[in-house]
DNA sequence: GCTCCGACTGTGACCGGTCACAGTTCTATC
DNA sequence: GATAGAACTGTGACCGGTCACAGTCGGAGC
């Protein structure tokens, strides 16, 4: 009677027998159905819909020694990188890379150092095939880690401290910094300052260096203040800019969440924007163009981050030696520059 | 010689070997140690050291049964979620609540059809132990797969339509609704027009209700209009309202995003916030605050929603009967209401 | 001195797949 | 008609843990 409904799930030897073959043949037909009759193939796969089958994940990986997932390894403070509506982007576009190879993404956050103890710990016990790293600090030890246990990883940004040493997908911080300043000096502005990110971090250290560059002699290291990214450090530098300096007519920020800090600095005392002072952001973040006015910034192609680091990570996972890919970026004006 | 710099990793059975015991006896001490002689223990943890041993999950989770994990599903059309800066909110917390008891976090996106068959394969696949689902619309079939699956399930949010047969987290959302709508009433408004979210979902549904109730006799309906919780929609609803009539004095919207989107409407035709038009929002986003000028809106306990959704599933796991539980609101007045 | 019991340990079966290998057919070829 | 080989199928070992069960051992109690 009541022996159907209860029952275990339907395992691969209960399709067998449905089908009235041997293990090995459905196991054949579910992976790709070589080798097989089409008889058998035909009572298989009617076996398998009868049965509801389904395979256990657990079991094919403890033989096959895949995992078919990938995690996903936030390091940052979180705080930042949650408020930060680009993760998203890229958390999405690496989901659906994943979902289209059938393969699935674990979200582990390495916040404190205790996660961070237990992500090398579950990272090494094969729960995962690999490692999509987001935003490393220079200083962060667990890339490091991540090496030292041969874990494939690619890395969102070139990881300071360890150019060379693994795969990496990134834009030109440089030439695109380079770009952005070209650009608000092409608008005949001359004292322009830049709201960097921290030091520690490629996007901190390159677009400051590109800023600088493409300055030449405009450059004034009074007018670099430094940011975390965040919108609220983004108000606190431009507040330390006005109160230092009153000729600023540009402010490159290093991220768009700092630019709109910038901008409700700058309403705050009274300077309209771009009227008063024009103002520029990176990333081209969801909310840069809902921004008021318009956001002008530097677009990151983060769908297609997204997508090189998982074809990348898939081939390191597959034997291919490391490489790094760059993707270009570009500029998006809009209201405020 | 270099025998050791190639080795497989360390199994259970090296480390046995290693310490001098059998293979019970690791996995006992593994295990919170009980019936385990202390010199074993010594020897066992020692052993682990030496060798470096990381238990294999696949290995443990195909014996025990359990995946020690849990998935985020996502069902909303993608863009909007991920726009959204509380799915962001509750995503973190439900990893931070994972992280705290060693389980971990998967993250499945089911926007398309496609999508959703993997979904339910992947899940019934005892890839996870249970899903904590966010933001199910009321015609969404995913719901009703996984409760004719069996799979424990907790909702974010009343599920619409199946109410009562599914454990659920979420805010009085009639209550709160009514707290902001007499709030404005409070403040002297009277032509408070409601920007609504899509009816098939809870908030769209309750917090237009409450705001119906609480305004009585005030009540107009060509007063309200409906979004779908973006930003961009807030913008429209805000601007079909302006169109119909003049004499709004309050707007009431079901997110802080359309919130956001009706602000930027309102200041496109030169009406200020709030002198002119007071706007609320819904939900307490990240950027609420940041806004300007900050948002007066409802708060949304996040963290607890995220919290009390991971230990509620985890009871239903271990065989509690499904629950309810609803969390409070609070109002927090900013300046744009 | 024998029994009993508690503390501890080892063993074999099992979880549900995959894979290598050994058959078994059946057809084509000489 | 024998033989090779391609096409297909079944079997047992194995992946790396857990768990139930059967021992072993030492000391307390009678």
């Amino acid at each position: 009677m009541e022996e159907t409904t209860l029952r275990r799930k339907p395992t691969i030897r209960d399709v067998a027998a449905a089908a009235g073959v041997s293990r090995g043949t459905v196991s054949r037909v579910i992976n790709g159905g070589r080798w097989v009759s089409p008889a058998a193939q035909l009572a298989v796969e009617e076996a398998i819909r009868a049965t509801g089958y389904t395979a256990n994940h657990h079991a094919r990986s403890l033989a096959t020694g895949r995992a078919d997932s990938l995690a996903f390894l936030l390091t940052e403070p979180q705080h930042l990188l949650f408020a930060d509506p680009t993760f998203a982007l890229l958390l999405r576009g690496a989901a659906e890379a994943l979902a289209q190879r059938s393969m699935t993404l674990v979200l582990l956050v390495a916040g404190t150092p205790g996660e961070r103890a237990n992500v090398a710990h579950y990272v090494s016990a094969g729960h995962v095939d690999g490692v999509l790293l987001i935003s490393s600090h220079e200083s962060d030890p667990l890339l490091a880690d991540l090496l030292a246990g041969g874990i494939p990883t690619v890395c969102c940004g070139i990881p300071l401290g360890h150019q060379g040493e693994v795969s990496t997908v990134s834009v030109d911080e440089i030439e695109s910094a380079r770009t952005m300043t070209r650009y608000l000096l092409g608008q005949g502005h001359r004292r322009i300052a830049m709201i960097a990110g921290p030091n520690d971090t490629p996007g901190g250290r390159f677009r400051r260096v590109g800023f600088q560059e493409e300055m030449g002699e405009h450059f004034d290291p009074a007018l670099v203040e430094e940011g975390d990214y965040g919108q609220e450090s983004g108000a606190a530098a431009m507040t330390r800019l006005l109160e230092r300096t009153s000729d600023i007519d540009a402010v490159f920020a290093a991220s768009d969440l700092m630019a709109a800090g910038a901008i409700g600095a700058l309403r705050k005392v009274g300077l309209r924007v771009p009227e008063d002072i024009a103002v520029a952001g990176f990333d081209d973040s969801g909310f840069a163009a809902n921004q008021e006015p318009p956001l002008t910034t530097i677009r990151q192609p983060w769908d297609r981050i997204s997508d090189e680091m998982v074809s990348l990570l898939l081939d390191v996972i597959a034997g291919a030696p490391h490489r790094s890919v760059t993707l270009p970026t570009s500029l998006v004006v809009r209201e405020t520059a």
